[in-house]
DNA sequence: CGTTATCTTGATAACGTTCAATAAGAGTGG
DNA sequence: CCACTCTTATTGAACGTTATCAAGATAACG
């Protein structure tokens, strides 16, 4: 097995394009609470699901015209941008039930490139759609503001994380992340697969990829993961924890 | 006269409370352009005009309840957050016509605390009004959502400023920004005064007093900017954009 | 007019980058 | 199946940008 990070959903079905939002075991990630049942259904008939990604593929690009927003079923996409110096910078990861190309939707054009980073199953939501949905449903109206909203507590975050801590607090913060979103898909939160490459770390935390694969090696030395290319095993999270200083 | 940056909007009137939205000259700031005159009348009906904050005054505290967003009428106010491992990170700056308040939507609670620094008139919009209004309105709504998105962008870049570039880009991209932004209200794009101090300015763009005032040496040297103190001359804005290597 | 805040400037040091070499896989073709 | 290349990751040494420490200068304020 290659990948421990994708047992508890591959179970049902891989990629599978035949699914709804009813029968989703991410709904209680990618939906509403508060959405009562006749509510999901409406929303479930406005997504597409389309043929899965090839690694590297990309979903949209920066500049594309904005029409939909995405929810990753399976996979793991990254999202970056490229600013007028030519510097590209990942801008996020998302994994399976959280949602990308909020962006979008200020100025009707993707403001990051988006690109799977293995093989990926994506529901696209046509916004309009959305936009309509919430004019008549106010759960519907009060998830996507408040989705909107987390993207941007959930920047200014790395903001701090960028601005004010060292690069181990800041290592330490992505493997906390990801070992807590996985958690939360109900797989194991000590051992996965990390799906980007050390560049990609690097880059999203503001890091060359040397100083990434010194400060994993740190951590390995001190005994805090154990390290497999890119298979993570945590042996002691709540030193990780210290280390990342909570650094949210 | 100590501020040159008020000159246009306090022809009229300072931090007047006596205001409404279809009269302010911030309103093709602050208000979406597709909104009906009706509608601006609706909307005006629940903004709420308080006395102004005095310098250093809080408009709201990390943590607290999140009711309403706030646009800024007069003066101006920075926003912060405070992370686990105790450090202050400056988030935004917010100049007249500009919003903020909206990372408190997610959890119901603000992520940031705002502090106004100077003396400032603040226009208060309770959200579930927003919502309301929303609901009814599709160019409401519209707005609204674009207003999110921007602030996420914004963020993004502000995050690829801190990542992959140096002390003289990111203060070059803060002074071209508030340049652009003093045009936009018709005021001096090439006369003004910074209302922050070199604390928060560093602090902001993740640099240290020190380095914030050697590099502001350092573009007095080379001709691109006069200062004193916080009052700013620029002299060749062209140069300071290539600095900034249009770095957004 | 003295006291405190804020800002400027200099000297030193640290953290992370850059440059460079090596290692370990993954994929390809003979 | 092994040799070959290409990519990705690891490790070391030297350098550089910015932080830190420290001292003055200037402005703000009672």
């Amino acid at each position: 097995m290659t990948s421990s990070a994708h047992s508890a959903e591959d179970k049902i079905c891989p990629h599978n394009a035949r699914q709804n939002c009813s029968s989703c075991r991410l709904s209680a990630i990618c939906l509403p609470l508060a959405l009562a049942q006749d509510e999901v259904v409406q929303l479930d008939e406005i997504v597409q699901r389309g043929r899965p990604l090839q690694t590297d593929e990309l979903l949209y690009r920066e500049g594309d015209n904005f029409n939909s927003i995405f929810a990753v079923r399976s996979g793991s996409v990254k999202a970056y941008r490229v600013s007028d110096k030519g510097e590209e910078q990942v801008t996020g990861f998302y994994l399976p039930g959280e949602i990308l190309g909020m962006d979008g939707i200020g100025q009707n054009r993707y403001a990051n490139s988006a690109q799977a980073m293995e093989v990926s199953a994506i529901c696209e939501i046509p916004f309009s759609k959305i936009e309509d949905l919430s004019g008549r449903l106010p759960n519907m109206q009060k998830h996507f503001f408040k989705l909107l909203s987390q993207e941007i507590v959930e920047d200014q975050r790395h903001i701090t994380l960028l601005s004010k801590h060292s690069a181990e607090e800041r290592l330490a913060s992505l493997l906390v992340s990801i070992s807590a979103r996985n958690a939360r898909r109900n797989l194991s939160a000590f051992s996965f697969r990390l799906p980007m490459s050390r560049t990609d770390i690097g880059n999203f935390l503001g890091l060359t990829i040397e100083t990434v694969s010194r400060v994993f090696s740190r951590f390995a030395k001190q005994g805090l993961i154990e390290i497999n290319k890119k298979e993570i095993l945590v042996l002691d999270i709540d030193a990780l924890k210290r280390v990342a200083s909570l650094a949210n």
